[in-house]
DNA sequence: CTGTTAGCGCCTTCAC
DNA sequence: GTGAAGGCGCTAACAG
């Protein structure tokens, strides 16, 4: 089956083909009514649809954008790549979305691919390690936008959680509750600055409220062996209240909870940062620092579409985005002592 | 900044664009190792990488498959597309994913889009409401499976759950629990197959089985309308089980719970059609019939993907997949009577 | 073994 | 108002 092209079309309504060509994007300031209708008529008969790829060879324009996760099981990635295909196919841009996997090599592989294919843009969640590549991008002014993480010294805008703040509510919150002995669970990979971030924020403020806890008190294990973690420091320690760093280690926690029929929070309070689905149906409800993953996805949807078009300068600006701090009842009833 | 061409290399490596091109498709049966090695370095001096665009203009082929679901908020569809997308990573082929939200216009217009940009392939999730379009890719022999539906008549391979079976798991083993009144809730769209089966598969099993229920047992509303007529329902009827349709179904079905503060299953038994992220740590955990996601997505890919390499011919075929049936404890506990 | 040539389907001056 | 011509970057015969 041949595809109807330009020229059958031309041919078929006794015109050539930059006529067609003027048709289809609408320059028809100066064209008569007759031709036009002709035109119409003939791409109606023939079923032709303009070949998008010889297009964007012309045009340098593939009104695709390229989406690299560092890793697509966290609900905040979901959250954040569905709002960036809406903001995306409200401006008639197509997405195409990559999981890195927290590989830096498959990282590469993917920004590689994706610039091949022609993506007039990128919006990355960047493993950090592949700064060469980055940089090449930034000096060949290619749009790109991070997410959830920023690299010091590059140009290139970043949209992020506070996160010291998301600490800062979950401690708080904590601390009001009457809780001193909060441990810190996360699972450990390489260097990734949000984890960073909030590690170092609940040292801090461990420092700052004096909190009678030790460097056993944050745990930093692959997920697999968070609930053998979980259980040393629960066997060494009198934890008070648990903090999941984000919903893939609550899920650990949620399960070593089931597994030795604890309750909570009267075992220990229990917080995570990433609100999960079943929030509010757990027994008991879970207290949560949430993302507005929404919102941080449309930003990014949005600088990058406007960077496409040249709208704005590529600049070392991060938006950051204020956790949302939800109580229910996981992490300790009434007010503390 | 300029990208460097394929005729760059050439006149850098002093040869000529073909043998570059050559060089980059690794036809080399013939090429002296000299000029391999110019190439090569070339290559490397100058940055160069293949525009895949033009390649695809030349080649007719993106390496690129488009999915199009029909509503990306069940957990079903994102695991469909995970696996989609790994079966096509492994094949170096891309994947553009379209969210039709149920709506056969948005449906054809993603269908007519990703043709446009010339994809390799298609997999839907069709609405249904768009038969001549199925029937022109058909007609024009461009490959195509279906996924959860398929539409009669129409010699497209498709993937689905055997949902009649999954139906008669969930009936039977509610019985054997000692349950007589069961109730069946389902989120309305308009004709859906997979919804159609199941719902006759209930109908027919409750005359089978002489269940002492009526018509007022079937529950077919908006999910935000199934609270209330979930509410309604119980008032009327002394309900001893509920079946949800599906995950989004489960979901309108525990808020429920949570709010009136209910007991599973002291209050009713409860069982769903696909299973959740959390089925385990629900309390009580969650019986479930589940659907093999990543095995059908998987089957999908590959499918598609032998389609598109011309191994196997377009058919009417389908792929039925068996559910798996996860006994919890919501359903009832012991034998039953 | 390598270069020449001719497109792929579309867009875009620039004549007519 | 419309058409002719050239070219986007790459591939694929076919010469040489």
């Amino acid at each position: 089956m041949k595809k109807t092209t330009m020229m059958d079309v031309a041919t078929h309504a006794n015109v050539s083909k930059s006529t067609v060509s003027q048709y289809i994007n609408k320059r028809y300031d100066f064209m008569s009514e007759a031709t036009k209708n002709r035109i119409k008529a003939s791409i109606q008969e023939l079923n032709y649809r303009p070949n998008i790829v010889a297009r964007s060879l012309k045009q340098k324009t593939t009104y695709t954008i390229g989406v690299i996760v560092s890793n697509i099981l966290h609900a905040f990635t979901t959250q954040v790549i569905r709002a960036i295909e809406d903001t995306c196919q409200a401006a008639d841009f197509h997405v195409i979305v990559c999981n890195a996997d927290d590989q830096p090599e498959k990282e590469k592989r993917y920004i590689q691919m994706l610039r091949d294919k022609q993506v007039d843009g990128l919006i990355v969640f960047p493993t950090g390690e592949n700064r060469e590549l980055y940089e090449e991008m930034v000096h060949n002014q290619f749009p790109i936008v991070f997410v959830d993480r920023k690299i010091e010294g590059l140009p290139i805008t970043s949209v992020m959680l506070e996160n010291s703040m998301a600490m800062e509510m979950a401690v708080e919150h904590l601390l009001k509750k009457g809780h001193k002995k909060i441990a810190l669970l996360t699972n450990a990979i390489k260097f990734v600055l949000p984890r960073q971030e909030r590690v170092s924020a609940f040292e801090k403020l461990a420092k700052q409220h004096l909190l009678p806890i030790n460097e056993r008190y944050i745990v930093s294990k692959e997920l697999n062996q968070l609930q053998n973690s979980l259980h040393e420091l629960l066997q060494l320690e009198e934890v008070d209240a648990v903090i999941a760093g984000n919903d893939l280690v609550l899920f650990e926690v949620l399960n070593y909870i089931t597994s030795r029929q604890l309750q909570i929070p009267d075992a220990f309070a229990l917080l995570s940062i990433d609100d999960v689905s079943f929030g509010t149906l757990y027994n008991p409800p879970l207290t949560a620092v949430r993302q507005p993953a929404s919102e941080m996805g449309k930003k990014a949807g949005e600088l990058l579409l406007a960077k496409i078009k040249g709208e704005i300068e590529e600049e070392q600006t991060t938006y950051l985005f204020e956790p949302i701090f939800i109580e229910r009842s996981s992490s300790g009833r009434g007010e503390g002592i």
